[in-house]
DNA sequence: CTTGTCATGTAGACAGTGTCAACAGACTTT
DNA sequence: AAAGTCTGTTGACACTGTCTACATGACAAG
């Protein structure tokens, strides 16, 4: 039953999660107020207070959903890369979720917004969990392979790590005033982290 | 006279902005308000809007601060280096940045908040330009003594810049569990710092 | 089919915010 | 001394998140 509007809504989590991703590809995070998705959902103002006791609440899940995305981007990207060529599917990793930053930036902007990183619920902190161990499986088998041999793990994970997310960030900001084509931006990212896991 | 209450604060533009950075460096920028800054000082609650017509004001005004100490922080790190060997030079200040970034994060934190790149004023832009063109120079210096030559040196200052970037992002949150003593920092800054501009 | 329970909506209130306009005191300039 | 300009105060407005009390619809037990 989707056609008339009901006293209850149906699905209003869902609802809420997908008019918040809008707002925020919009006009960004700043602009995100549950009163506002309540208003534009047609629903009463403290309705979202059923589904996310806080506001923080709806941006931890927001921020959970995006942190999948991102890890899902990522390892998809080495799925067309041989099985055996762990460095070249790091690589292509790097590319994967440089990439996604770059198509998806409103929500990476959600993503590594601090109001998010500072209210992580336990749901939040899993995925971002999933996310580090994923890198760093692939550079422990990177290293397995003998490359990248002379670093620590632990450091190598780290820079690994750092750098597209760095990059990342440079990229997004309009104030760093890299005013690229969409076409050159796939050369581009292939250029930077091929600085980090050179494949040659 | 500063030792009685007065109508007239003396300089109440730069009360607020001292007092602005211990509240981001306490609680967070997301705990700052104008308000808040108004009732610490004894003043009005509508005062600090003269010195600063919007939030927004403030908070660009603040992260002018923020990156003039960057700026100065990264060229300072420069100068124990001989002037001749610009790649030690850049390697410097890759690790001055870095090491400030970590040692002030909070601050850090602030002039890298999304509202913050959202509202900048001229100013800002300008502050962050003079940042961006003291890397492009040192990479450029680099490049002209022979090395990072296989670059582009648009790409080379983007990749230049972000890592130091990625890497404090990285390590400032304390969501990527990287829980390292503070003397170790030293050292992990010079680790990484050498991954981008190696020197031997 | 009735009944009771529970999830999910509404209405209203509260404290807090940024920002504005109208006013007032103090400093500056002439 | 007078006029005018900064810089402060007061009070208002619209907005926010969140709480409590209440209403309604769905749904399972009897």
């Amino acid at each position: 039953m989707s056609e008339a509007r009901q006293y209850h809504h149906g699905d209003l989590r869902a609802a809420i999660l997908e008019r918040a991703t809008e707002v925020i590809e919009q006009d960004g995070i700043e602009a995100l107020s549950l009163r506002g998705i309540a208003r534009d959902l047609g629903v009463s103002h403290a309705a979202p207070n059923r589904h996310f006791r806080t506001k923080a609440d709806l941006l931890s899940s927001l921020a959970r959903v995006g942190w999948e995305q991102i890890t899902e981007a990522t390892l998809r990207a080495a799925e067309d890369v041989r099985p055996n060529d762990s460095h070249h599917r790091l690589n292509a990793m790097g590319r994967g979720f440089l990439k996604w930053a770059l198509l998806n930036r409103s929500m990476f902007a959600a993503v590594t917004h601090p109001d998010v990183e500072r209210h992580a619920d336990d749901d939040l902190k899993l995925a971002i969990d999933d996310f580090q161990r994923s890198v760093r499986d692939a550079v422990v088998a990177t290293q397995r392979e003998g490359r990248l041999t002379h670093l620590d793990p632990a450091i190598a994970t780290l820079y690994t790590n750092s750098v597209p997310f760095g990059l990342a960030m440079s990229l997004k900001n309009p104030l760093f005033g890299t005013d690229l084509s969409e076409r050159d931006i796939d050369e581009l990212v292939a250029n930077l982290i091929e600085l980090v896991v050179p494949t040659s």
